[in-house]
DNA sequence: ATGGAGTGCTTTATCGATTCAGCAACCGTC
DNA sequence: GACGGTTGCTGAATCGATAAAGCACTCCAT
């Protein structure tokens, strides 16, 4: 590549104001060593240069990149290409911006040399912490970075990551909420569970949150799960197959909206009518939810305040104000729209 | 803030093998005035401590930061929080990857000090070039990054900028194609068009296709116009505005899906049908059009291979093996569902 | 045996900003 | 008028990586 064109340094303004590079970023600095005239000298220069502080410089010898990174597995593919994303760098970026920091982008693209995305770029400098998101429970790598003792702040529950930060959301509370609406608001008992991968704990908890509320109804005994992988086509695949099965069932509750989607468009096409024959409920609101017919009735996950939360957090661990580990749980919100039963749209 | 866990640097390796910081170097750099013995061991060295390059040291002796900026201007505020914006930054993501290099995403958020986000994020030597995307025609910041000569992209038509390199895609004839289609197949005669805000260029040439295509039938005499700004609401406005007026409609063609969304939603609960008593075309189908029932019929912009190809062209610039200017426009293609009455969806 | 070409490193300088120890000049004071 | 204290800057070092020049030493050809 060709070296970058040249910007203006501490020594042109320097140079031109007849003092050296250290007292020129002293006066910057706006300390009290230098007189208010030479301060005021320096200032109008840089300005009239167009002076900007060259932040590879500062960084190196700060020893901080001013900078922070957001990871997304690329395992979870799917993620990246979500809304669910959009909120996340929202949230980010918003805490960021407070901050003064720059957001990196990363995805764990490249695996090579046994050094992780998620280690090189702490480890190589390029920024001071990291937000994770979306990891896997396997995912060896979240448990390294954190071991390592870099600054981490994860979204998401990680229960088995004791010593980890993280900012996420009462799954469990949430699917037993959205479940709950079913069995009490519309009377449902037959109910199926599409749930996520259960390699995130996502999928773990809105499992358990389905679980916990049929027990509560007495209805634990032969609680009908199948697994899905969040995809609209797997949620699609699932209908298909209990339909198929003969099994009937008067609801799904399925753990993300997309799923949802799938399912409801498989019934449409079967000519059984949601929330009629079967009630349909979704999880996230990230979008999608809101503009099918009909309405899913979903969990609003407040996605772009969790990853403005976990910013924060990681800004105030680089701050050295947050010393042990720490998981919060941000409050969730039934949202219900015709899926259910709750709203009958228009004609 | 704390200062950053030292890690491992050269000098550290050096010592173990014995020797200088510059041998290391050099034999990490496979340079052949390095024995095959010493690149041996400093490799073994650098494995066995995890060395992991300073980033920030390396980039300020080659004068360059290993990274490209996505700048998204504050003022198209609905932009950074659309689909769109996941499709951008899957296909910069994409190619930065191949090109080793991270991507930051930075709003325009802070204007102070009279220096943009555009230049500072150059100036500063955080980022060796910058992907602007969304940039309204009358934003200065994007005139002076150009002018600058410092190494920019842009994604979109620019046409008062000659001297850009920029990726766009063929809006007008676009909007000219999908016009036609309610022309020509569906025998309407009586279209609206809901433009978008025309102080972007993307409103600017839809509108002018749409225009184009009513010329072609001998109705653009009295082209029926609105100008809404892309979002959902506005879409919704400006049906209810139309309703309201009496002047009667066959077709709407809305400058994107979203303003699409919006007014089929007011036609629905007016108690019209879509398309019986009024067909509906969007544009763009970055998700939202195959959702919606009944489907919208659209034009599906190739953002993430815009956004790929101009980042990868910004590398090709970083490289010095692109010279002058250049502007490209990918092809769009008509998708059509059952808003304009091509496809029926299931009863 | 002597100059030229390698070979394999070391030394030194550099990128830009910042910090810390100095060091003049000047001030007031007893 | 010598002395402590301030004011306002300079000089040098530092952060980590790397490029270029330099310097021993070996080897081969003439």
């Amino acid at each position: 590549m060709a070296p970058r064109s040249h910007g203006v340094t501490l020594e042109d303004i320097a140079q031109r104001v007849g003092i050296t590079r250290a007292a020129a970023s002293m006066a910057l600095a706006g300390s009290s060593r230098i007189s208010e005239k030479t301060k005021q000298a320096v200032r109008d220069v840089a300005a009239e240069l167009g002076y900007v502080p060259n932040s590879v410089g500062r960084a190196l010898r700060r020893q901080r990149a001013g900078a922070i990174a957001l990871i997304v597995p690329n395992t979870s593919h799917h993620v990246f290409g979500h809304t669910y994303f959009m909120h996340v760098l929202t949230g980010v970026s918003t805490s960021a911006n407070a901050h003064d920091a720059q957001v990196i982008v990363s995805t764990n693209a490249d695996e090579a040399g046994g050094v992780s995305a998620y280690e090189r770029i702490i480890r190589s400098g390029t920024a001071d912490g990291v937000i994770v998101t979306s990891a896997a429970i396997d995912d060896a790598n979240v448990e390294m970075l954190v071991a390592s003792g870099l600054p981490v702040v994860l979204i998401g529950s990680f229960p088995y990551l004791p010593s980890a930060m993280s900012i996420g959301a009462d799954d469990v509370a949430a699917s037993t909420l959205v479940t709950e609406h079913l069995l009490t608001v519309h009377g449902r008992r037959r109910l199926m569970h599409v749930s996520g991968p259960l390699d995130h704990q996502t999928g773990i908890d809105r499992r358990q949150g389905f679980l916990a509320a049929l027990a509560d109804h007495g209805l634990g005994e032969d609680a009908w799960v199948v697994e899905g992988d969040m995809s609209e086509e797997s949620g699609a695949a699932a209908v298909v197959a209990a339909l198929d099965s003969g099994r009937p069932f008067d609801g799904v509750v399925f753990a993300n909206d997309d799923m949802a989607f799938g399912g409801m468009q498989v019934l449409r096409t079967r000519g059984l009518v949601v929330p009629t024959d079967a009630a349909v409920v979704g999880f996230d609101d990230f979008g999608l939810a809101r503009t099918t017919t009909p309405g899913i009735t979903t969990i609003r996950v407040p996605a772009e305040r969790m990853a403005r939360e976990a910013t924060d957090t990681l800004f105030a661990v680089l701050a050295g104000q947050q010393a042990g580990p720490l998981h919060r749980e941000l409050p969730v919100e039934l949202v219900t729209r015709g899926s259910c039963g709750c709203h009958v749209d228009m004609p």
